[in-house]
DNA sequence: TAGATTGTTAATCGATTAACAATC
DNA sequence: TAGATTGTTAATCGATTAACAATC
């Protein structure tokens, strides 16, 4: 899909999914056909841009015409590896641990949290929907028998090193962090972490230099 | 604090809740003075952006000394707005909700949730911690009584919207939204939306094109 | 065909990095 | 004072926007 061998910017990469979410949103209007200029005043970003962002995975358009809403929106579903499915793991079934078990749309795109785990014996063996919580020690064995490809971390940020640490030794692929901690792992496993007060706190910012910001 | 007029970049504004959070670590460990070089091995951004960066707030260094670890961390969360504390109401008691509502860590930064609100009848009555679940109908008329600052949306998003107005209404200064959905409001209203599913779209992505970015 | 709109190149803009004089 | 390191200007890099030929 992606041509010859660019490397794309994670600018573009991250504008993806609210292209695949916008064109969803569109065909559940019953809209099937859509140009850069119409896309951009629905999404925000100038058609320029839209078709920049396009053409680095290929030529979905035709000129004269623009897009196939379907087309598009499943090959950016390619893109984005939304095509198969991935095996999770939730660490930590406190707060975020749990609302994540309980969020179906993730499970819907193909995010299957195939279990949790804990250090509070007061947890371990209760289950969250269909999901149970195990013991945290034996989070190793379960990666690796279970074929695991995502793992997320809720935990404290005091844990989620060692946590990501047998993430790593036992194959993880990909992990998904919300301990507020930027955790160390080698080159060949993907991290993204999610700072949720990093998030309230540029709120906060903005909040603080509106009045400025408006002179 | 700000130098004269100009406009500070999001990038900028983005980068300083990291700071602030590894200069309480610097803090945790005695260590009271740290050089843009020493600051940009532990944290990742090079020497000259983090100059730069401060720079735009004031010249917080000096020369042939570095930093002063105690006043640049309380100058930058001074930056941000973390000097005072805001009232916020969180609506949706579902798992988000709960889930934020739970987290003590954002109280203690000075994010104060003073009532949660929600339509599902078996919820309203209950109470979080200390934080209690009204009626969702009473929204607006508290916002206005309490003086609440930042409304927090853990509705659908096919509610959020609505939600979202309510709250314009009611007059509140900002918003941080977790509804998959882009809202709208006016100007002066400050928004900040978390997307979950483009956060973990990105993961996805990321895994499935690693071995074309290794080569 | 004429009109519309893409794909793509070129121009611009903004953010990051490098360099170095100022100065503690 | 000499060494270290900032604050700041200049250079570079990358991302966005504009323009337009290609083409449906």
């Amino acid at each position: 899909m992606q041509k010859g061998n660019t490397r794309i910017s994670m600018a573009v990469i991250r504008r993806l999914p609210k292209y695949r979410r916008y064109l969803s949103e569109l065909l559940d209007k019953d809209i099937h056909r859509i140009s850069s200029k119409e896309l951009s005043k629905i999404i925000g970003f100038t058609a320029s841009q839209i078709r920049q962002d396009l053409n680095n995975f290929g030529g979905f358009g035709q000129q004269g015409y623009g897009y196939n809403v379907e087309e598009l929106h499943s090959a950016i579903g390619k893109i984005l590896g939304l095509d198969h499915s991935y095996n999770t793991v939730i660490v930590g079934a406190g707060n975020i641990g749990q609302a994540i078990a309980n969020y179906t749309n993730f499970e819907k795109a193909g995010f299957k949290p195939t279990a949790m785990f804990e250090i509070n014996p007061k947890l371990i063996g209760l289950k969250i929907r269909d999901i149970e919580i195990m013991d945290a020690d034996l989070l190793g064995t379960y990666i690796k028998e279970k074929n695991i490809n995502i793992g997320i971390i809720c935990t404290s940020k005091e844990k989620a090193q060692d946590v990501a640490n047998v993430m790593v030794e036992s194959g993880i692929q990909g992990i998904w962090n919300f301990a507020p901690t930027d955790l160390q792992v080698p080159e060949h496993v993907v991290l993204e972490t999610v700072h949720l007060s990093e998030s309230l706190y540029t709120l906060s910012y903005l909040l603080k230099h509106k009045r400025e910001e408006e002179d």
